[in-house]
DNA sequence: TCACATTTAATTGTTCGCAATTGAATCCCG
DNA sequence: CGGGATTCAATTGCGAACAATTAAATGTGA
């Protein structure tokens, strides 16, 4: 492809992934709204749901994200009363993250939010799954280049 | 699918989209370090080389984002000298954004980047065209949704 | 024409996201 | 055992991103 042609934003995947993500955002804005949630707090509440009790660098493992990003977030939600952070005995350079009754009883009230995102996509399961697929592959490949 | 299986953070395109965008910030942070430009600033470059002399609200709409965004970040770029910013005469409420010399002249410096970023993706041309296809249409939908 | 609505950028306040640094705890190796 | 390296979370500083509001300019209809 021509530089020219190249430097097209119409022809960036890496624009059509950063604003696709901003699409994304405002459409669980009025939904997370509801859960007093942002969307960074609602992954962070789904990893929860998943493992709790663990440290926060497995979570930034799992959210691509760092202590610099999670520290604060994680202030807040334990400000709501949603999680516990506790310095763990058996290695005190960790901070354990458990959800208290309230974030676990959250998840109910997050059920529905799938399927209001899955009707605002407009697209059936099986596509946005193989969507997904080859994103996360791409994802994969990019995060492996800056493994190097 | 089960509400169980939906709220899993690996079925969550939103999730692979939210983190491939992380991940391509990240590997064009290096590269754009070289040309003293953020990712958005980035974008706004991109933008501005196919078409300037705009007001603020067509830079906006082109890249998805609100003037409490962009009228700090285009303030940056009018520090660093690589666009002007001046109010309309025709229409005093709009701020007419235009590339200085060395605006123009940062495109040639910008020319390798795409293909750097081709390579850390390591995928073919015609499978990314395709990606990107099927992503832009999926944010077309969801911004659907929202103007509703 | 004139009051009122709309448009446009800018501003304020809150929350991410990350690089770089710090300080404490733990690990590892001689 | 002891000292330097490593790990982990927190902190600081900066740049997005967006909601809500503001102020000025323009548009519109009676």
């Amino acid at each position: 492809m021509a530089a020219d042609q190249a430097l097209r934003l119409d022809n960036q995947i890496c624009f059509a992934v950063y604003s696709t993500a901003h699409a994304f955002n405002r459409v669980y804005k009025p939904l997370l709204d509801r859960l007093g949630l942002t969307y960074p707090q609602y992954l962070v509440m789904l990893a929860l749901w998943e493992r709790d009790d663990v440290p926060v660098k497995d979570l930034g493992e799992r959210l691509f994200l760092d202590s610099g990003t999670l520290t604060p977030l994680l202030k807040r939600l334990e400000a709501a009363d949603l999680i516990k952070r506790t310095r763990s005995t058996a290695d005190e350079r960790q901070v354990l993250i458990a959800l208290t009754a309230q974030g676990h009883a959250l998840r109910d009230k997050a059920k529905s939010v799938p399927q209001s995102i899955l009707a605002a996509s407009d697209c059936s399961v099986r596509e946005l799954m193989a969507m997904k697929n080859e994103i996360v592959a791409l994802r994969d490949r990019l995060n492996a280049v800056l493994g190097e």
